[in-house]
DNA sequence: GACATGACTGAAATCGATTACATGGATTTC
DNA sequence: GAAATCCATGTAATCGATTTCAGTCATGTC
């Protein structure tokens, strides 16, 4: 409440003196900082963030922006707690916004952004070519990419190995006599969707199984499309004896479907998901899954962030970190 | 990037001018205007929220914030969801943060809210007592409460009846027979944990059933509390048959050591939850749980803090939820 | 003792908007 | 036809900080 003019008066000196000694820089005589810390204490003073970031140019709001499609799926979840943790350990606060995979309301938040005049901007592209995010990237904004990559554009990008997780999260299901294995994948215009299926094709090439085309099936990342689409599998005359469902949604989904049919878990079908559940134990049964660092991959991304700001001319960095496959009970 | 003042020489009138057009008010003569707009389009101008929040005192920066314990826990994750829709429907920003429960960082992030200048803020107060949030209200700034309610702090306040939805799951219990009752609660300096261990309490006493002391622990809503506490009534003697765990992570954490005590749900030992999760359905067992309307109460608190917004001088209101609860495998 | 040097501090510009008030030309009114 | 009225627009103050530049006073140097 109080503003710098107030503290100035009460302290009987003028502003730029107080704000000298807010920044601890130059050197104010002692008996002054004193005095003004004095009025400043009286006063309860607290400074505007929005006059600073005014008055600043570029990099010294200590505010970035965080847009992810939905906070309440667990693993943007984790990247949001790590992009925080490593904010807050910045003391950097944090716009965080829910795009639900919808471009006008990335653009929404993208103009906020902008308007805020934030540092910088972590998301993960809505896709390839994510035309919001190019123009972002055009004014200067620092923008680091999170779990996927954008084909147009050289940013920072922390993303995970998604062809490893899948031809690793594949192979263990071929190690265990599977060969009719279903594919659950997400958009095809995301990166990690096609890199999680060229895993999955390439680890069928590897063991010489052929490709049955009507096994893969595409949705778009949400629950309700993982119930469909492995209802529509195993409905097939000659159904998959394993699922490997590309996200974590998709596969509580399709594992309400296994259970709505009666099917056991893993002799009737198995099923491997992508991305860990915190829960994943205590599932029904306990879920065998690729899992992603996610904390580590928000965590970075901050990080990348800051350096960025702190340099905007540094190279783009690519940070691949690697995904695990945590096998439990339902392969 | 572009700002008024180049936008108005490009269109050769003053930045007055330019603004009036932006904000449609008063007369400006068509002409005018299409030139000022021609010009606004051609530099792809994007008004600074920044400069316009310092101007405009109070209520107009069209950004809220949202103070939560944690964005990982499926609770909040769905309150802030209902949040930030009825934000986004009404063009308001978000300004998120997890305070871990952490009274510091409760303060950090007040401080920051206060210094951005925000609307308004949403949180769950840290106890009853919340010094931060006390002196917020005091400062002028609309804080609407969700979950939690304050003792000495008269705010507009959205909750839910925490005592009918522990009296309702406990008397479902004693409806299946159980006399041996635990009870896994959060810190008591939090309402909900003292409102919910009422409702446990009451509805012992309605069916004359005699309290043991000893059954009853409290933690602190977190995963690790709830499996050791879960660990120690489990490990009693007299071992109780069923458990009430009063949030949904202690409800994981208990469940996880069940597991470990290869005991069998519900036959061996019952167990509710309170807060329903997304995939309690999937869980071994489903999980019966007494739902609380999450999405709801975000949402509606956001709406009470923009009625507040616009009214600042309205008298509190206090919004009272149902919960409800949710009958499944586990009882 | 005059002048250069340096250490503090203050005055004022600045960031990008909003808005009260001033201005000036056209129109109305008597 | 002079005064009053009105309308569109411009001028300038303002919000609360940071920062450049200038000013003041004491000290050091010869």
């Amino acid at each position: 409440m109080a503003s710098l003019q107030e503290v100035a008066q009460r302290a009987k000196v003028s502003i730029a003196t107080v704000s000298r000694v807010l920044n601890k820089s130059d050197k104010v005589v002692p008996e002054t900082r004193a005095i003004v810390e004095q009025a400043l204490r009286e006063l309860g003073y607290r400074p505007s963030r929005v006059a600073r970031r005014l008055r600043m140019k570029d990099g010294r709001a200590h505010l970035v922006g965080l847009i992810i499609p939905d906070i309440q799926n667990p693993f943007y979840a984790e990247i949001a707690r790590g992009v925080e943790d490593a904010a807050y350990a910045a003391e950097y606060a944090l716009l965080l916004c829910n795009s639900d995979e919808n471009p006008e309301k990335e653009r929404f938040y993208l103009d906020v952004m902008l308007s805020e005049s934030v540092d910088g901007i972590v998301l993960p592209p809505f896709d390839d070519t994510d035309a919001a995010v190019i123009e972002m990237a055009a004014t200067g904004m620092p923008v680091v990419c999170v779990d996927r990559s954008m084909a147009k554009l050289k940013t920072d990008l922390v993303e995970v190995d998604n062809h490893r997780g899948a031809f690793e999260a594949v192979s263990h299901l071929l190690d265990k006599g599977h060969k009719h294995i279903g594919l659950i994948e997400g958009r095809s215009q995301v990166s990690t969707s096609r890199e999680r299926r060229r895993g999955y094709l390439d680890a069928l090439a590897e063991r010489g199984i052929t490709v049955r085309k009507e096994l893969m099936r595409a949705g778009d990342f949400k629950q309700e499309s993982g119930r469909i689409l492995a209802n529509e599998l195993l409905a097939l005359r000659k159904p998959p004896t394993a699922l490997f469902v590309c996200n974590n949604l998709m596969t509580v989904g399709a594992l309400a479907t296994i259970h709505q049919r009666g099917l056991r878990v893993p002799q009737d079908v198995a099923i491997v998901g992508f991305d860990d559940l915190p829960w994943a134990e205590a599932l029904d049964p306990p879920l065998t899954v690729v899992r992603q660092p996610a904390y580590e991959v928000g965590r970075q991304a901050m990080e990348l962030l800051l350096k960025r700001i702190m340099d905007p001319d540094r190279a783009p960095v690519t940070v691949r970190l690697l995904p695990e496959l945590v096998t439990r009970s339902s392969t």
